[in-house]
DNA sequence: ATGCTAGGTGTCTTCT
DNA sequence: AGAAGACACCTAG
C-alpha cells in the first residue's frame, strides 16, 4: 500500500495538520518480480478541510459522480480523516507501506496530528498493539527517532526518498526530482497559498484530490523503477539481516549480520555490541588536534583515521592520441582475498605486542602464503563466485526477461555487499570495526599501484594518471589495434604478480583533457556489434558534473569540453569557444536564458538553524527564509536550489541568493548576470581551457563581455604555478624553462679568430653542452679548445651578466597588450592588482622587459 | 544517528 | 593587500 499525505499549516498555530491523503493498494504484489503491469488493483482518498475553510457548496455531490472515477472520502475534520486511514490501515493490513520521505515527515506528522486529536488506537498503524505512543522528535530533527521507526512495526516500510539515495545520484531526492528524472514525469509541487486555494471551488478541490493520487501513483512507479524490492530482497537474503531494517538504508548494519553470521558458523565468539558511545579516533594524547570534528552536533568530518587510496600526480593537459585506461577489478575485496586479511589471520609481530605502537602497521604481519582462508576473505570468495555463477546463469539461452531481470538484481546486490565489505571495517560505529585491517587494505592498495605504475613504466609507457585503483597510460599511438595490443601485454604483466588480483583494460580514449587530480573529461571508445567504433563522452570530477554550478556553467561548460575533445584543430576549438562565449555573454545580459538555468543546487548537511555562520551561506540563509513561512520544512540531507540576484543591495553576492519562487514574484529582483558570467561561467570554462594554448582567462572574460584586465593577473599566476610545477617534475625541456633567456654568446678567444659562438640550447644538461660546444672552435682554420681559455670565456660571461644587470636597472618596460607595444621607463601611478597600467592604452599591465624569468624566482 | 579516504574549489575570517 | 586557515560541498574511487 502506497501511503501519501496532504499537509497545511494551521494559520494560528503554525502548525502542520493533515488534510488529505492518497493510498493505492495492491493485494497480490511480488516482492522478487518486476514491475506488475497494473501498478495497483484498489485505491482511495480522503480529503477533509483546514478550520477555516468549508468545503464548496456542491463538492460532496460531485465527488458521488466522480466515484467511477476516483473513490474520495470527505471528511468534515483533520480528526475524522485520521480515524478513517487508522481505520482502512487495520482493515487493509498492509505488509508493505510505500511512500516518499516517510520516515523524514509522513510519520512524523501523522503521529503528531493522531496525539493532537487524540486519535484512539493509534497503534494500528502498525501490527503490534501498543498504548503509548513512542516519543515524537520535537522540531528540529533529521528524521524519524528510533521510537517513531517502531510506531510501524510488523509492516515493512519502503522509503522511496532513502532508496533513491542508495540506489540513483541526483540533485535533488524531493519528489519532483526523482518523478522527473526517473519517471520522465512531470510532478505538480504546491505551496500551501496555493493548496489553500483550492478550497475555493469544487473543480479545484477535486484537482488537489487528484494531484494527490497521481503523486501516490508515481511514489509506486519509482519503486517499481528502481526495484527497490526486488534488490532489498537480494541483500537481505544475502547478508542474513532483515529486510525492513535493509529498506532503511545504512549499509553498516547488512555487513554487520553477514559477518555475525559466518563467524557465528564457524564458532567464533562476535564482538560484543556496543551500546556506549565510542569516542571517534581517540588520539588525543598531548593538546595537538585533539580531533577537528566540526561543530558539536558530531555531524562534520572527521580528520582521517587511517590513509586511504594513492592518487598519482596527473600530467596535465590535453591528449589527442589512445590513451589506455587500465583498473584492477574490485581492489579492495580482491586485497582482502590475496592477502589472507582477515581478524583471525592478522597478528602483530611479537614485539610491537607490548609496545603501544597501534597505529603502526608495520607491525602487522601478514599471514604465510600457507595459512587457511580466514572468514573474511572467505565470504568475499563466496560472493564473487555466486555472481560470477549468476553472471553465466544470465547468458543461458531462452531466459525471459522477468529471470534476467531477477539475475541481474542478484548480481548486482552481490556486488554491492562485496564492495561495501571494507568500508565496514573502516567505520567507527561498526561492530566489527578493524581499523588496522582496513589501514592494511589501502596500504597494500597503494602499493599495489606503485608497483604497477613502476613496471609500466619500466616497459618504457608514459603514465600520465592513475587513482586508487586505475592506470592511464599514453599509447602516443593512432593505430587502436596497436593500442589494444599493448594493453593486453600490459594486462599480462601486471597479472603475472598475482594470484588472484586482476587488472584489465577499462577502457581506450580517443582524447582526453585531463585537468587535476580526479578531474578530467575522455572521449572513450566503444567498438559496436557492427564492427564500427563509436565515441562516448567520459567527464569525471569537473565543475560540469556537480549539482553546486549553475545549469548555465554547465552547459557552457559542456560545449567547451565537446568542442575540445572534438579533435578540431587547436586554432578551430579556440575559435569555437570564443564565439560561443560571446553568444553566452549576450544572451545573459539580454535576458534570453530561462530562470532554471541560473539555478544553483546545494545541500544541508545540517539544520538550517544548526550552522554556526548562516549568513553567509546562500543556501542556508534561502532555507531560513523559506522554513520561516511554514509548510514543508527544509532539514538537513535537504537540497536547496537558488539565483543570485540583483536586489538592490550592494551585499556580497553569498547574501543576495533567493529561492526562484521569490524571484517569480517580487518585481525588485532581477537576475545577476555579472555574478554568473563572472563567477559561475568564467572560472569553469578557465579551468577547462587552462591547457589549450591560445586562450587564458582574460580571453574568456574579454569574450564574455567582462573586464579582462582584472583576470590577467590570475592567467600570469596560474602560468607561473605551471612553470614551477614543471620545473618539479624535471620533465620540462630546457627550451621550455629558459625560454625567456637571451643565449650566451662567447668569442672565440683565439687572437686571430674571434669566431662567435653562440651557446645554443643544449639536448640534455647545462653541463654536457660546454663539454661538446666549447671543445674545439668551430672555425676550421682555428685549432683552439675553446673551454681551455677559463680566464678569458669567464670574463666574457661577467660582460655579459654586467650588461644584463645594466638593463635590469635601466627599468624598460613594456605594454603586455602586443597591439599597443608601448615601451616606457617611468613607473606610471596607476597599478591594477599589483601592476602598473600602460600609459599610453590605459588598458593593458606594463612587463619589465628584461626581468627574472619566472622559474627562477 | 551512523560505510571509508583523497582532492578541488569557493567564501569568509584572521594574521602578517 | 595578500597569504593562510577554517569551513562547507561535492565528487572519484
Amino acid at each position: 500500500m502506497t501511503l501519501n499525505l496532504r499537509t497545511l499549516p494551521n494559520t494560528k498555530t503554525h502548525q502542520n495538520e493533515i488534510i488529505g491523503a492518497a493510498c493505492l493498494i495492491n493485494p497480490s504484489f511480488h516482492m522478487d518480480r518486476p514491475a506488475p503491469e497494473q501498478p495497483f488493483q484498489q485505491h482511495f482518498c480522503a480529503i477533509s478541510k483546514p478550520n477555516d475553510c468549508i468545503f464548496p457548496w456542491d463538492f460532496n455531490e460531485k465527488v458521488q459522480k466522480e466515484s467511477r472515477k476516483m473513490k474520495v472520502e470527505v471528511l468534515p475534520t483533520e480528526r475524522a480523516l485520521l480515524g478513517f486511514l487508522l481505520a482502512k490501515i487495520h482493515k487493509i493490513d498492509p505488509d508493505l507501506i510505500v511512500g516518499h520521505d516517510i520516515y523524514g515527515y509522513d510519520l512524523d506528522i501523522l503521529l503528531h496530528r493522531i496525539n493532537a486529536n487524540k486519535i484512539p488506537h493509534w497503534s494500528k498503524i502498525g501490527r503490534l498493539k501498543r498504548t503509548v505512543m513512542p516519543k515524537l522528535s520535537s522540531y528540529p530533527s533529521r528524521g524519524a527517532s528510533h521510537s517513531e521507526k517502531s510506531a510501524m512495526c510488523g509492516r515493512m516500510v519502503c522509503d522511496i526518498k532513502i532508496s533513491a539515495k542508495e540506489l540513483v545520484r541526483l540533485k535533488s531526492f524531493d519528489l519532483t526530482e526523482l518523478t522527473l528524472q526517473i519517471l520522465k514525469q512531470k510532478h505538480v509541487e504546491l505551496d500551501f497559498e496555493q493548496i489553500r486555494n483550492m478550497y475555493s471551488s469544487t473543480a479545484m478541490l477535486l484537482h488537489l484530490v487528484e494531484l494527490t493520487l497521481i503523486d501516490s501513483c508515481h511514489i509506486l512507479n519509482i519503486m517499481y523503477e528502481l526495484n527497490v524490492l526486488p534488490l532489498a530482497l537480494q541483500i537481505t537474503s544475502i547478508c542474513g539481516n532483515i529486510m525492513s531494517r535493509t529498506l532503511m538504508g545504512g549499509r553498516a548494519e547488512r555487513n554487520e549480520f553477514l559477518l555475525l553470521h559466518a563467524f557465528t558458523e564457524k564458532d567464533f565468539i562476535v564482538p560484543d555490541k556496543e551500546y556506549k558511545k565510542k569516542v571517534p579516533a581517540p588520539v588525543a594524547d598531548e593538546e595537538e588536534e585533539v580531533d577537528v570534528t566540526k561543530g558539536k552536533s558530531g555531524q562534520g568530518r572527521r580528520k582521517p583515521a587511517y590513509a586511504g587510496g594513492l592518487v598519482l600526480e596527473p600530467k596535465k593537459g590535453f591528449y589527442d592520441k589512445y590513451i589506455l585506461l587500465l583498473d584492477f577489478n574490485s581492489l579492495y575485496p580482491s586485497i582482502i582475498q590475496e592477502y589472507n586479511i582477515c581478524f583471525t589471520t592478522i597478528t602483530r609481530t611479537e614485539q610491537a605486542k607490548s609496545a603501544e605502537n597501534e597505529d603502526d602497521l608495520l607491525s602487522l604481519e601478514l599471514p604465510s602464503a600457507d595459512l587457511k582462508p580466514g572468514i573474511l576473505p572467505t565470504e568475499i570468495r563466496k560472493l564473487v563466485e555466486s555472481r560470477r555463477q549468476v553472471k553465466g546463469l544470465m547468458k543461458q539461452e531462452g531466459l525471459s526477461h522477468e529471470q534476467i531481470m531477477q539475475y541481474d538484481i542478484r548480481q548486482k546486490a552481490l556486488k554491492l555487499t562485496a564492495n561495501s565489505m571494507y568500508g565496514c571495517l573502516g567505520f567507527t560505529f561498526s561492530r566489527f570495526y578493524a581499523k588496522p585491517l582496513a589501514a592494511l587494505i589501502t596500504m597494500k592498495g597503494r602499493e599495489i599501484l606503485m608497483k604497477t605504475k613502476d613496471l609500466v613504466q619500466a616497459m618504457n609507457l608514459d603514465v600520465i594518471y592513475g587513482d586508487t585503483d586505475s592506470i592511464m597510460i599514453n599509447s602516443n599511438s593512432t593505430d587502436i589495434n596497436e593500442v589494444t595490443k599493448l594493453g593486453n601485454k600490459i594486462k599480462g604483466e601486471v597479472n603475472k604478480l598475482y594470484k588472484l588480483l586482476e587488472i584489465d583494460i577499462d577502457g581506450i580514449y580517443k582524447s582526453m583533457l585531463l585537468l587535476k587530480k580526479k578531474k578530467y573529461a575522455a572521449l572513450s571508445v566503444h567498438k559496436g556489434p557492427d564492427g564500427k567504433y563509436t565515441t562516448q563522452e567520459e567527464k569525471k570530477g569537473l565543475d560540469i558534473v556537480r549539482r553546486d554550478w549553475s545549469g548555465l556553467a554547465k552547459s557552457v561548460g559542456d560545449y567547451v569540453v565537446s568542442t575540445i575533445l572534438s579533435g578540431e584543430s587547436r586554432e578551430t576549438v579556440v575559435e569555437l569557444i570564443h564565439s560561443r562565449l560571446n553568444e553566452v555573454g549576450e544572451q545573459v545580459r539580454e535576458g534570453k536564458i530561462p530562470v532554471e538555468e541560473f539555478l544553483i543546487t546545494k545541500q544541508l548537511t545540517k539544520n538550517p538553524e544548526d550552522y554556526p555562520d548562516k549568513k553567509s551561506l546562500p543556501h542556508v540563509q534561502v532555507a531560513l527564509r523559506l522554513n520561516s513561512k511554514g509548510g514543508k520544512r527544509l532539514k538537513g540531507g535537504d537540497t536547496v536550489a537558488y539565483v543570485i540576484c540583483e536586489d538592490g543591495s550592494n551585499l556580497a553576492a553569498s547574501q543576495r541568493a533567493y529561492h526562484p519562487d521569490e524571484l517569480a514574484k517580487s518585481d525588485s529582483l532581477k537576475i545577476d548576470t555579472k555574478y554568473y558570467l563572472a563567477h559561475q561561467v568564467h572560472p569553469v570554462v578557465s579551468r577547462l581551457c587552462d591547457p589549450i594554448e591560445g586562450t587564458d582567462a582574460s580571453h574568456i572574460a574579454e569574450c564574455l563581455g567582462l573586464d579582462p584586465a582584472g583576470y590577467r593577473h590570475a592567467a600570469q599566476a596560474r602560468e607561473e604555478a605551471g612553470d614551477q610545477e614543471l620545473l618539479d617534475t624535471v620533465k620540462v625541456t630546457d627550451e621550455e624553462k629558459y625560454r625567456d633567456c637571451e643565449r650566451l654568446m662567447v668569442k672565440c678567444p683565439g687572437a686571430t679568430c674571434r669566431r662567435e659562438i653562440v651557446l645554443d640550447v643544449p639536448l640534455k644538461g647545462a653541463d654536457m653542452y660546454i663539454e661538446a660546444s666549447l671543445g674545439k672552435c668551430p672555425n676550421e682554420q682555428c685549432p683552439l679548445i675553446v673551454a681551455k681559455n677559463h680566464v678569458a670565456i669567464g670574463n666574457q660571461l661577467t660582460v655579459a651578466i654586467r650588461d644584463h644587470i645594466k638593463k635590469y636597472y635601466q627599468g624598460w618596460m613594456k605594454c603586455e597588450d602586443m597591439a599597443c607595444g608601448a615601451r616606457v621607463r617611468k613607473m606610471p601611478l596607476m597599478f591594477q592588482r599589483g601592476h602598473p597600467v600602460c600609459p599610453s592604452c590605459n588598458k593593458g599591465v606594463l612587463n619589465p622587459e628584461v626581468g627574472i624569468p619566472s622559474p627562477l624566482k
